[in-house]
RNA sequence: GGGGUAGUAGCUCAGUUGGUUAGAGCGCCGGCCUGUCACGCCGGAGGCCGCGAGUUCGAGUCUCGUCUAUCCCGCCA
């Protein structure tokens, strides 16, 4: 008996016609002697009826169907009355008498509800370890049904844009210049190892020196990093490069895809282009290179205020080539101890000495540990420039330039989720803040390892009118790199790259200091590369998870991964990670030693 | 590696100042019921209170450790 319609499907007009349905039993209603059964499969619900008493052979187990069990059934589209139509189902003007069924399979009792509401109740490892029921909710599979529909709008659109979809290799090597790496023991070249991709940039480039001008992937990428909500150690990459183009020409295409994936999935219309913001900008106003822009709070300097205070605290920092910033943050002077202690430690843990706060108390009163190291006028200068009401607390940080916008960036992002938590602060959900974080410097000095590393990585072009000062002050070089941020969410980033083998051998060699060996031997292929011809290009990458989480309002990305990991890496539906066998550790040349942790 | 939160019935949770036999709703099992769609009614079963120590006459409750999940910092060229 094979389906004839699926459950989402049947409407007024198919009524007197014989059907077949196959899915998945939702729930039962037993009334004795009728009997309602709601049928589901991954298109929706139509209600079948079953009359016991016609039938003795239904009649001994209909009584006892098991939700989730499989069946197929067979009977005629009905019209329900008019009190009994069910506006809530797509299908609930009608419903289906049975003439006969077939278990096709008896289901156990699911371990937890598959429901929608109910099941976004329980654990998520509960719900991972039994992962496939948990998909069967409809929420879930309307999930995957969006990241199919997005990935086939960003195919089609890169298609349109003469993009050719093209596989690099997941087995690479070693680069680790960036995230800890997946390593993957040879069996043929003992004591060897592939890393697992965490990106296909060496590759893309190569495929622009051959000349394919225009590549994308849906790439699978892996880093061995702690996970976050938002990351995930094996993750889709929406990759692409092109080849005689600018910065301009990557913005264009990318705001021309995120406006199409908008309104064809959400019917939202955004204006293009996006702002540009720079970084030092977003960091000295919001504290971060991905500013969540959707409400206020800035960070304000007060380095001209403070600088020659009697506050020895701020005005040795000062001048020290420090800096002084605070925000309001509006509304939250009712902070517990407790949450200001845990704010308090974040900036330590972050790097900050202390944090200092004046609350603004009902009837104009300030209460603060330091308000009496400041003068009348200071405290004036701070009402007047962070617009201090009454309810309000400011919170100062002293420290380096960098980081004290970087910590009081997160004093101000928790401090919205304390304000949220209050019902104080309400961010639209249907607000879509699009912008380009650009002139990203193109190299950081790295304390720990005493010579200059890249801020992203070393493939990108400085801007040209910087590129002389490569030698003199690298710091101040801007790299031609640029990020996509959404509502305070990296989407993704990238570059023009170079091209000129003499200028990546420079940066490998005079700027990244690197030994010539590892050079030769980790990005010789490369240089050696553009030897040949190698045409200007660039490109970027963005997060598909993280997209088509926002896409669909998932608070994980782990919610629009079909099989994800758990913050250790496992999966806890197949047990993996797991122990192999000694057979196949001598074969890969592999010994193993387990530490004892004490 | 560090900090926070959580772990009690299959699921979601309650459990007071440490005190008798650890409760509820849903689910499950049995029975009744011909118009429900959170069906209703009657009855029943179901507990290593995450695990291990400790304090105590007595621990779900207090202390320490540990495991798991999760959020965050570090990390993520």
């Amino acid at each position: 008996m094979k389906r004839t319609h699926h459950c989402g499907e049947l409407r007024v007009t198919d009524i007197g016609s014989s059907v077949n349905l196959a899915g998945w039993i939702d729930s039962v209603r037993d009334h004795g002697g009728v009997l309602f059964v709601d049928l589901r499969d991954r298109e929706g619900i139509t209600q079948v009826v079953f009359n016991p008493n016609t039938n003795d052979a239904i009649s001994q187990i209909v009584h006892h169907l098991k939700p989730e069990s499989v069946i197929v059934v067979a009977g005629e589209v009905t019209a329900r009355e008019n009190d009994a139509v069910n506006r809530r189902l797509a299908t609930g003007e009608v419903e289906v008498h049975l003439n006969s069924f077939e278990m096709l399979n008896v289901s156990e009792t699911p371990p937890f509800p598959i429901d929608d509401e109910k099941g976004d109740k329980v654990n998520e490892d509960l719900r991972l370890t039994y992962r496939y029921l948990d998909l069967r909710r409809p929420k879930n599979l309307e999930t995957l049904k969006k990241r199919h529909r997005a990935s086939k709008i960003i195919r089609d659109y890169l298609d349109g844009e003469g993009f050719l979809e093209i596989e690099t290799p997941i087995l690479f090597k070693s680069t680790p210049e960036g995230a800890r790496e997946y390593l993957v023991p040879s069996r043929v070249n003992p004591g060897e190892f592939y890393a697992l991709a965490q990106s296909p940039q060496q590759y893309k480039q190569m495929l622009m020196v051959a000349g394919v001008e225009r590549y994308f992937q849906l790439a699978r990428c892996f880093r061995d990093e702690d996970g976050r909500a938002d990351r995930q150690p094996e993750f889709t990459q929406i990759d692409l490069e092109m080849s005689f183009i600018d910065r301009e020409d990557i913005y264009a295409l990318l705001e021309g895809m995120m406006k199409r994936l908008w309104n064809e999935i959400l019917d939202v219309d955004m204006t293009t282009p996006f702002v540009r913001m720079h970084y030092p900008d977003a960091l000295n106003n919001f504290g971060s290179d991905r500013p969540d822009r959707r409400f206020g709070m800035q960070l304000i300097d007060l380095n001209d205020l403070f600088k020659d205070s009697e506050f020895k605290v701020f005005n040795s920092v000062i001048k020290g080539g420090g800096n002084v910033k605070a925000i309001n943050a509006k509304g939250l002077a009712d902070i517990t101890e407790g949450e200001l202690r845990y704010l308090t430690d974040m900036a330590v843990s972050m790097g900050a000495k202390g944090l200092a706060f004046i609350r603004a108390r009902q009837g104009g009163e300030w209460k603060s540990p330091i308000l009496k190291f400041f003068s009348d006028e200071e405290k004036a200068t701070i009402q007047e420039r962070l617009e201090v009401e009454d309810g309000d607390i400011v919170f100062f940080m002293a420290a380096e330039w960098e980081r004290s916008c970087s910590i009081l960036g997160k004093v101000r992002l928790e401090s919205a989720e304390l304000l949220k938590k209050r019902g104080r602060l309400e961010i639209d959900p249907n607000v879509w803040d699009f912008f380009w974080v650009i002139e990203f410097p193109l190299m950081v000095y790295d304390d720990e390892e005493g010579r200059f590393v890249s801020a992203h990585h070393p493939f990108t072009a400085p801007v040209v009118e910087d590129a002389h000062l490569l030698d003199e002050d690298p710091k101040k070089v801007r790299g031609q790199h640029y990020d996509l941020v959404l509502n305070g969410m990296e989407l993704g980033g990238g570059s023009i790259r170079i091209h000129q083998p003499d200028l990546q051998q420079k940066v490998f060699e005079e700027v990244l200091q690197l030994p010539k060996d590892v050079i030769e031997n980790r990005f010789g292929y490369m240089v050696n590369a553009f030897r040949y011809g190698a045409p200007p290009h660039g490109g970027i990458a963005l997060g598909l998870d993280r997209i088509v989480g926002l896409l669909t309002g998932s608070a994980s990305i782990r919610d629009v991964i079909a099989f994800p990991k758990t913050q250790k890496g496992q999966c806890l539906m197949s047990q993996s990670p797991g122990p192999v066998t000694e057979r196949q550790l001598r074969d890969l040349h592999i010994q193993t030693i387990v530490v004892d942790k004490k």
